[in-house]
Formats: C-alpha cells, sequence, structure tokens
RNA sequence: GGGCGAUUGGCUCAGUGGUAGAGCACUCCGUUCACAUCGGAGGGGUCACUGGUUCGAAUCCAGUAUCGCCCA
C-alpha cells in the first residue's frame, strides 16, 4: 500500500460521513456501554429558511466535539437535531416565491391554501441547513430530526411523526388554565410591513442620521411664569418671561398623540407650572387639545430642555410614564403604519380628549384607543409625510423655537431659523422588513413572566444549572431580575395558531328585558345586535385545545342567558363579521320558525400565531415527544449541555428555563455554554453590506471541514471574542497533512505490517519510547480536562502542541535511527509504540478532526470498530517515566544547543562535525550512550572525542552538566562568537539577578512557598554553573583575539 | 445614560500570584529518502496608564484612557 501525500478531503468526506450513517453510529446510544450514563444535546434549532453560516459552523463544530468525544468514552448519547419554522421569515420566503413565479399572492390565496404552499415549499427546501451541517460532520441523530410544526393541522404525510404542535397547544392551554397567560393591550414592536408584533430579537437597532426639533408647547389662557436657567455654581445665567414650555422631538408626528408634558420632580425651572395645562402646538387652532404638566423621573433635566412629551401608545419610555401617571394613550398608526383613518371626525375626538385632560371623564383603555386624534388634513397619510407637515405647520405658525442664523447677512437668509439640530438617533428596524419598527398599542397575548420567573433564576443562583462564562450568569440575572412580560402573538399565518375562540358577548349591558318575561323579542334584539357590548375587544373568550372542546365552555356561558339564546348550537365561523352577520341570520330565522334549535350562536378562533419563541422554548420537552411519556424523555431529559450564543441568552435560554420548569418543574440542561459572534479577522460582524461575510461551505471546499473544525475549536477560549481568520485555517488544513505524513512515515517504516496496532499500551525499554508513552499519557489528561472544562482552545491547542511539537518534531525523528536498528528488538518495540502512538493520536484528535482521523484509521489495518466507536483512554501521568522524562528533555537540550551554535557560526547545514567533550557528569555520559546515534543523526555530528580542554577557536556548547565543543578554528568569525556569548551571557545574568534578589529578600523565603524558594536555588544554581561556562568560553575567544 | 467585557511581540490570541507564551507574519539557512501544506536557526514584548495590596502583580483591588458588545 502506498499512501498519497496528502488527504483528499474533497473526496474522502462524503464518503466517510456516509459510512457513519450506513452503520448508525449516530443514533441515540450508540456506542453506549452497558448501564452507561446518558448526555444529550439539543442543537439550537436553526432557522428552517436558514442557511449554514459560520456561527452556525461554529457553535455545531462544539456540540460535535462533545458528542463524540462523550460517545467515544462510552456514554448513552443523543445530539437531537432539528428546525423551528420561523414564522415570519418562512412566511416572508413562501411569499417571496409566490410573487417570483406569478402565483397568487398571500391574501388572494386564503390562509388554508397558503399554508399548503407553505408546506411545500417547507418538503422542497426545509432540509437545505440539516444537509449543510452534514457536510461540517455533525454526529446527530438525524432520524429524530425535529420541527417546531410537526403534526401541525395541513401537516402533510411527512410530518406527521412528531406531535410537537401538540406539545405547543397544550402548554398554552395548561399556562392559560393556570393564569400564566392573559390578553392585554401593551405597547409592541410593530411591524409596519408584515402588519405583526414582532420581538425584541428581530428588531435592529441601527444608529441613522436624524433630527431634533423643538417646539414651543404655549401654557393654557395666555399664563405665563419665570424660567430661570442656573449654572453648576447656581449663578444666574438666564431669566425670562415665557408663555410656554419648550420641547424636543425627533419624532414630531407623535405629538398628536401625546397626552402629557413631564418634568423631572427635581427641576426647578419648571416647578411654577407643573399641574397646569400647556397646548399641543399642533392640529386645527379652534381644536387645540391641552394636555397636564406632569412630573415623573424619567426625563433628565440635563438633557434638550428637561420636558419631554408624554406619547404613551407610540414610545416605549412614555409608555411607562404614561402607565404611572394614568396618562391616556392615543394610538395615532393604523397597522400599515399610515396615521389613523376610522373612527369620529377629528373635532369630535379631540373634545373627548379634552374632557379626559381636564379629569372631566376617564377613558378605559379600549375608549382611549377607539379615538383617533389624527387631524382630518393628516388622515391617510405614511407616518412621515405626516411628520413634515407636521413640522411646516407648527413652523408657520410660529411655534417652533428659534435660534440666531449662522448664515445670516448672506443673501435671502433670515436673522433666525427653527432649531433643529441634526443628530444620530438610534431608530429600530425589523430586521427581515427592513422598516421602520413602530411602537405600537394593540391587543395580545402574553405570559406573565413574574410568575414563572422564580425558578429559572433559583436553579441558576443554587448552581443546579451552571452558565459558561461566569460573566453570562450576571447578565441572566439582570435581565430575569427585570423580566417584562412575553408577548407571544403574531399576526401571522405561519405558526401554531391560539386555541382560543371568541364568542359575542350577549348578556352585557345592552340586553334589558322589556317585558321581563325571560324571553327576548324583536325589539330586543335588534338593541342587542347594535349595543355597546359587541365592540371590539368585549368579547368572551374560552381556551381548548380544539373546537370540540371549547363548545362545553360556551355552553356554560349560555346557560345565564335568556330563552331562547341558552339555547342556541355552537358553531365555528371564519372572524368576527361572519359572527355577527351569522347571528342576525340567525335570530331573524328565528322570529319565523320560533325554534330554539335551529338558533347558532356563532364562535371563531384567534386568527394569530404564536411567537416562535414560545414553541423553540418547549425545544427540550417537544423534541423528545412530551407530553408522551416517551422512553427518549425518560433517558435523555432533563438534557446535558447547551451551546448556544449569547445572543440569545435572553430570548431563548432563559424562556427554555422558564418553561421547561413551568411546565414539567424540571431544569431543560445542567450547563449552558455561551460563545459570541463570529466575526472576521478584524473583528468586524460579518455582513452581506460590508462584504466579509465567509460562507462556511467554501472554507470546507478549499481546506476541508477538520481545518475549518479546528480553527472553530481553537478560538473558542471561554468568553473569547471568535476572530476567524483563513491563515488560520489554513495553518490547521497544514496540520491535517502533518499528521497524515506522521502516519504515512509509519506505514513506510512497517509499523502497520502486522495489520492494526495493538490497542495495549507497549512494554518500552528504549528511553526515547519511554518518553513518548509518557507524552501521551500527559497530553490525555490535559484534553480531558480542557473538555470537561469546556476549553475547546486548550484542548486543540495541547493536541497541536504535541502531535507536532513532540510526536512529529521529536519522536518521529528519534525513531529513524531505532526503526533501522539491527536490533530486531529495538525495531519492533520501536514499531509497536509508534503504531500506538499514532493511534492515540487519531483517536484523540478524533472529536476535532473527525475525517482525516478516520481515513487514516482506516488506512492503517483492519479495525474492529470504526474511530467514532473506539474506546476513548483513561490512561494518565502513571505512564510517565520521570528517568526518560529527564533523559530525553537534556537530549533535546543538547541537540538544539548544537543545531543553534552550527547556524549561527553559518556551518553548512549538511557538513557533519566532529565534536569534543571537556566535561559530562555521569547522568550526561549514560543519556549519551544511550542516545548517541540519535543525537549525531539530528546534530549532524560525526564523532564525539574526549579532550581536557578545548583548543583554540572552539564553539562552546554549554547544557546541565556538560560542556561540549565544536572546534572550529577555520570558519570561526571571532566578534560574532562573542557577540553571541555575550548576548547569552546577558540574559543568565538578567535572569540569575532576579533570582539573587528574590533570595536575598529575608521576606521573600519567609513568606514564600517552601517548594518555590527550592526552585529559586535551583535555577539561580543552574544559571550560575552556565554563567560560569559562557565566562570560561568567552575567555578562550579572548585567548584567541589575542 | 445603564450593564458586561477587552487592552500582552507586526497581526490574531492564550496565559486566575512565582523566570512572559503560541500560531501566523518577518530574517537567515536548507531539493538529508514522512511531510516545501516542510525542516533548522533567529529577531521581536516596560503585558494601555496611574496608584494600591503582597516577599513577589500580566494576573488581585481602585481610578484613568481607549475600544467592543448588549440594553435604554
Amino acid at each position: 500500500m502506498a499512501m498519497e501525500k496528502t488527504f483528499n478531503a474533497a473526496e474522502a468526506e462524503s464518503r466517510l460521513y456516509d459510512a457513519w450513517e450506513k452503520a448508525g453510529c449516530f443514533t441515540a446510544g450508540a456506542n453506549a456501554k452497558p448501564g452507561a450514563s446518558t448526555y444529550c444535546i439539543m442543537i439550537p434549532p436553526p432557522n428552517v429558511t436558514g442557511v449554514l453560516h459560520m456561527g452556525h459552523a461554529f457553535n455545531n463544530t462544539l456540540q460535535d466535539i462533545l458528542i463524540r468525544w462523550k460517545r467515544m468514552q462510552g456514554f448513552d448519547t443523543l445530539w437531537q437535531p432539528g428546525t423551528d419554522h420561523a414564522g415570519i421569515a418562512t412566511q416572508m420566503v413562501v411569499e417571496r416565491k409566490l410573487a417570483e413565479t406569478q402565483q397568487p399572492s398571500r391574501r388572494e390565496l386564503g390562509r388554508e391554501a397558503f399554508l399548503e404552499k407553505v408546506w411545500e415549499w417547507k418538503e422542497q427546501s426545509g432540509g437545505t441547513i440539516v444537509n449543510q451541517l452534514k457536510r461540517l460532520g455533525a454526529s446527530c441523530d438525524w432520524d429524530r430530526t425535529a420541527f417546531t410544526m410537526s403534526g401541525a393541522p395541513g401537516a402533510p404525510e411527512a410530518e406527521r411523526h412528531g406531535n410537537f404542535h401538540d406539545a405547543v397547544i397544550k402548554v398554552f392551554v395548561d399556562m392559560y388554565n393556570k393564569g400564566l397567560i392573559y390578553r392585554g393591550k401593551r405597547l409592541v414592536n410593530w411591524d409596519p410591513h408584515f402588519e405583526t408584533a414582532i420581538s425584541d430579537l428581530e428588531v435592529e437597532n441601527i444608529e441613522v442620521a436624524g433630527h431634533m426639533w423643538h417646539f414651543k408647547y404655549p401654557l393654557a389662557g395666555g399664563e405665563t411664569y419665570t424660567f430661570v436657567e442656573k449654572d453648576e455654581d447656581g449663578n444666574v445665567v438666564l431669566e425670562e418671561e415665557r408663555d410656554y414650555i419648550s420641547i424636543a422631538t425627533t419624532r414630531p408626528e407623535t405629538m398628536l398623540g401625546d397626552g402629557a408634558v413631564a418634568v423631572h420632580p427635581s427641576d426647578e425651572r419648571y416647578a411654577p407650572i407643573v399641574g397646569k395645562l400647556c397646548e399641543i402646538p399642533v392640529g386645527p387652532k379652534e381644536h387645540r387639545r391641552l394636555i397636564p404638566i406632569i412630573t415623573d423621573e424619567y426625563p433628565d433635566p440635563d438633557f434638550g430642555s428637561g420636558a419631554v412629551k408624554i406619547t404613551g401608545a407610540h414610545d416605549f419610555n412614555d409608555y411607562q410614564v404614561a402607565k404611572r401617571g394614568g396618562i391616556p394613550m392615543y394610538r395615532l398608526m393604523d397597522t400599515k403604519g399610515a396615521m389613523r383613518e376610522d373612527g369620529a371626525p377629528y373635532a369630535e375626538a379631540a373634545a373627548i380628549a379634552m374632557q379626559a385632560a381636564k379629569g372631566e371623564v376617564s377613558l378605559s383603555e379600549t375608549e382611549a384607543d377607539a379615538i383617533n386624534l389624527v387631524p382630518d388634513d393628516l388622515r391617510g397619510l405614511d407616518r412621515f409625510e405626516a411628520r413634515s407637515r407636521v413640522v411646516d405647520q407648527i413652523t408657520a405658525e410660529g411655534l417652533a423655537v428659534m435660534v440666531a442664523n449662522p448664515e445670516a447677512g448672506a443673501e435671502g437668509e433670515p436673522e433666525f431659523i427653527p432649531y433643529v439640530e441634526k443628530k444620530p438617533i438610534m431608530q429600530p428596524f425589523g430586521d427581515r422588513s427592513k422598516v421602520v419598527i413602530e411602537p405600537m398599542l394593540t391587543d395580545q397575548w402574553f405570559v406573565d413572566t413574574d410568575k414563572i420567573v422564580g425558578p429559572a433564576l433559583d436553579a441558576v443562583r443554587d448552581g443546579t444549572v451552571k452558565i459558561l462564562p461566569e460573566s453570562g450568569e450576571k447578565t441572566y440575572y439582570h435581565w430575569l431580575e427585570n423580566i417584562e412580560p412575553w408577548c407571544i402573538s403574531r399576526q401571522l399565518w405561519w405558526g401554531h395558531q391560539i386555541p382560543v375562540w371568541y364568542g359575542l358577548n350577549l348578556s352585557g349591558e345592552g340586553y334589558v328585558d322589556d317585558e321581563n318575561d325571560g324571553a327576548l323579542d324583536l325589539v330586543e334584539m335588534g338593541r342587542l345586535l347594535s349595543s355597546q357590548s359587541l365592540l371590539p375587544g368585549d368579547e368572551l373568550h374560552h381556551c381548548a385545545a380544539d373546537f370540540d372542546s371549547v363548545v362545553s365552555k360556551f355552553k356554560d356561558d349560555e346557560a345565564g342567558l335568556p330563552v331562547p339564546l341558552n339555547h342556541a348550537r355552537v358553531v365555528e365561523v371564519a372572524d368576527r363579521a361572519e359572527a355577527l352577520e351569522t347571528l342576525a341570520a340567525s335570530l331573524a330565522q328565528y322570529e319565523t320558525t320560533q325554534d330554539p334549535t335551529q338558533l347558532i350562536y356563532p364562535v371563531w378562533r384567534d386568527p394569530d400565531v404564536l411567537d416562535t419563541w414560545f414553541s423553540s422554548g418547549l425545544w427540550p420537552i417537544g423534541t423528545l415527544g412530551w407530553p408522551q411519556e416517551t422512553e427518549a424523555l425518560a433517558k435523555y431529559f432533563p438534557t446535558s449541555t447547551l451551546v448556544t450564543g449569547q445572543d440569545i441568552l435572553f430570548f431563548w435560554v432563559a424562556r427554555m428555563m422558564m418553561m421547561q420548569l413551568a411546565v414539567v418543574d424540571q431544569i431543560p440542561f445542567d450547563t449552558v455554554y455561551l460563545h459570541g459572534l463570529v466575526r472576521d479577522a478584524k473583528g468586524k460582524k460579518m455582513s452581506k453590506s460590508t462584504g466579509n461575510v465567509m460562507d462556511p461551505l467554501d472554507i470546507i471546499d478549499e481546506y476541508g471541514a477538520d481545518a475549518l473544525r479546528f480553527s472553530s475549536a481553537a478560538m473558542a477560549a471561554l468568553g473569547g471574542v471568535l476572530k476567524l481568520d483563513m491563515e488560520r485555517i489554513k495553518g490547521y488544513r497544514n496540520f491535517g497533512t502533518k499528521i497524515w505524513n506522521a502516519v504515512r512515515f509509519a506505514e513506510m517504516n512497517g509499523v502497520y505490517e502486522g495489520g492494526a496496532p495493538s490497542a495495549a499500551i507497549p512494554e518500552a525499554t528504549a528511553t526515547v519510547n519511554k518518553w513518548i508513552i509518557g507524552e501521551t499519557g500527559k497530553v490525555r489528561v490535559a484534553v480531558d480536562e480542557a473538555l470537561e472544562g469546556f476549553r475547546f482552545n486548550d484542548a486543540a491547542s495541547a493536541l497541536y502542541a504535541f502531535v507536532w511539537g513532540k510526536v512529529c518534531d521529536w519522536y518521529v525523528e528519534f525513531s529513524k535511527p531505532l526503526l533501522n536498528s539491527d536490533d530486531a528488538a529495538v525495531q519492533a518495540e520501536t514499531r509497536a509504540t509508534m503504531g500506538w502512538v499514532m493511534d492515540q493520536c487519531l483517536t484523540m484528535l478524533h472529536p476535532i478532526m473527525p475525517f482525516i482521523t478516520e481515513e487514516l484509521w482506516g488506512e492503517t489495518g483492519a479495525r474492529a470498530k470504526m474511530l467514532v466507536h473506539a474506546d476513548w483512554p483513561s490512561y494518565g501521568a502513571e505512564l510517565v517515566d520521570e528517568a526518560a522524562d529527564r533523559e530525553t528533555n537534556w537530549v533535546i537540550s543538547l541537540i538544539e544547543a548544537i543545531r543553534s551554535a552550527r547556524s549561527q557560526m553559518h556551518v553548512p547545514a549538511g557538513l557533519k562535525l566532529p565534536m569534543l567533550v571537556s566535561e559530562l557528569d555521569e547522568a550526561g555520559r549514560a543519556a549519551w550512550d544511550r542516545n548517541e546515534a540519535l543525537i549525531l543523526k539530528l546534530a549532524r555530528i560525526e564523532s564525539l572525542a574526549e579532550v581536557d580542554a578545548f583548543p583554540k577557536g572552539c564553539v562552546s556548547i554549554t547544557v546541565e552538566g556538560g560542556s561540549f565543543g565544536l572546534p572550529l578554528a577555520d570558519v570561526i568569525d571571532v566578534a560574532e562568537e562573542k557577540g553571541r556569548l555575550e548576548k547569552a551571557l546577558g540574559k543568565l545574568e538578567k535572569e540569575a539577578g532576579g533570582l539573587r534578589g528574590r533570595l536575598n529578600n529575608p521576606n521573600f523565603v519567609a513568606s514564600a512557598p517552601e517548594e518555590v524558594v527550592e526552585e529559586a536555588r535551583e535555577n539561580l544554581a543552574a544559571r550560575e554553573d552556565e554563567i560560569g561556562r559562557v565566562k570560561t568560553a568567552l575567555a578562550r575567544l579572548a585567548e584567541m583575539e589575542a
């Protein structure tokens, strides 16, 4: 067999991966020892629309390293794969595809037909990322591939194996029944393009060039006050009478919905006017709204004018202020982000708002929301168009704050201009839609996180769950201790439809039984249908897993209604409008038939779906078959390690903690390993617009998956920044070639002649064989310790240093004379040792570099098992032979000293030199004798002769316990040699000086640990010894000069 | 503004109190039969700054500066 010179990754990777898969190597429990403990990792489900990027590659490499390592150790392992259904992203992808192929749009298709299209797309394209993960070498149990929408109504046969959908619905119903989920009107991130609420995670805050306008809000009734501005020392810098309060805003269009102006309670400038009313300087003059000036801790007195307008329905900070102060929140925009066109004309709306501001009426949330305060001329405008109109109107009226014009005096330039600051502002954008996100007050479903956060906090506080790096725990506490309600509803079609049905509230105030006869007549029915109680927002609702289960709950409601309503059949209709029609028709029919059994009580299901994170929050139990008590659930839950990006600590990790604890009262995993974003070599985020995106598949094509994987491991320092450098990847590709050729060398030297090496630790007699066996023991301990502590970089560098720095640089070289030895026993021993050492390298490297190691494993003999299932070693420091260790290190230092001297004396590399020795202690003599052949070979020495004193022109080589010399009188450059020795002397003196200083300090000797003092003494002695020899050499050189 | 973190050779980074390290890059030498995707030798660092704790600080503490990330 003649091995190729390099590993052909492109050819081998798919072949090896297929072999693993075909043999079922990744199946849950594969290679488990009898009675083994379990080890389970849940993949962070990639988006079903996703394609593999560097973040996935890195994240999954770490998981694969762990799972392969544990699998080789004989644990009962499961790496659970799958994808999430990615509501908004998937809907967008499918809609785009419909548009591209000239098919009817989503709305034209309708919900059911559109969802069919989504499922079609999923069957065709949803497996992309799964296949890409295979190219990385990910050893997931693919037969178990999960999907957060599996088992949903409308899912094709192929998706019916899972029941994730039922699990999600069951959790919603259970949590609803426990009072952990409620419906409410709250401020959410609204995407005007997709017309849905989105999560914080889907919002990107980007700094953009913005403007800060300054406007005057006149005091009501022309009141005035003395405005006094002081500097830090309390000196008055400005004092004037004002009839207004100055407000700065970046969003003038939201002024229309202002409910108050707030100032800080400590702000003396505005103290005289707190509690008074001021006028919003926009809208028809005759209907100007007045709003109160209130105090709140939120305004920063040092920022802008110190006064803040409060628009509770369109700003998150203002929302909090408005809630605290009972300020009404007026919604100004529709779902598309345009100014509202609905409701009563402005004059009417403004009048109601006025009454509220004066405290004459108090508005419920629903009532406030029904009021449209957009002036008639601005209705229907896009929000940005409305902004510029508002600015123009205010400025035209002279209510903009004016400043001196720096251009004044120039042609056509006025003396004063409106005060508009150009400044960068952080603006929220939808990460999918790229439009500006609008904080919007809407009806949504929420998880009452306050009620379930406790156990999730406790589990980390008491150490049941460990988060790495530790700083992640701080962040976790910080977020959970200040947790906000979690909005879980989305106005999308693709997702788990909320299992709540609504019905019209027929028992409201509108119904009055005129005759008091307990029965409904026509007049009463008419009143019922038009009454206030049928306004949107006041419906009855019930929650249940399906329609059949919800019917009885509506029946219970009916029981309290008068005849004949209490007999009505509960029937599901599409929506609220259809329900009203159906009810009216049914009542009309009843009038003629008088048959109560024909009466229909229509109910409709909530059209919204659940946030994708609500379902992925159940990933650990959902993928294992919950709520069924499956074997997998019993075995692998709670799972072991979660490896994920620190950016989703809140959105996913914390939610999994809360939900698993809330639903099954168990932690989902015991360790969370968090890592950062993979960046480019300079530390920049990878982005399409910067053009610095690296595609992991391109990297795999060019350098092989192993190189990419090794790079991932090497940069995975706990808490470290991940900078991906192609040079580094190339270096690790080279590392693979290095191992390949080391094995090739072994193969060429008959190591595998007798078949695969024995798994038994070889019995060695030769020093270097004993030494490399000990080094192998040390590296196994180092690798396991590193992986146990999730220090992947330490594991990688320990293996790199061992394989390249010890095995290839030294052991292979040392072995050459032994493999060519005439002594058959020495040769056999060395072959056995080398075979074993190479096998250990392959075994320990396999979790990080599975492909090349598996290939070499197969190349070097028939094996009982593939490497993926080989036994992970457990030997350790007991393999270290101290004497062999010392001796080999001495040999290495001697060889290095000779090479160094040769190189610096410009001795031609190929030239063999004689060497002299003037003194050598007993250990040195023994070491020389036992290792002469390899020293001579590696240092290119032809002979060694003992002398009493070195001749003139002899280059000195000093090692522990010995002085060697190279007679180079004819080639020596005296000045150069003197420089070399002086430099060495200087370094030694510096070291010795430091050691002496410490040892002369009585405090050091008294306080430092014994072994530290002892070590310092030994070091000093060794330095002084060497200083002596270098000085001798320098003296000899001086003689030569003379 | 709040929180978290970083600052070590030209670059990218390890290094949790005891003689400053690695890889890459650089310089010189090398077609020695495992490997030029290689080998050998070498240069290069006041560990951001200022104080403090300690016998001893890159390492612990405080402050300063600069940078990054998250949140507002």
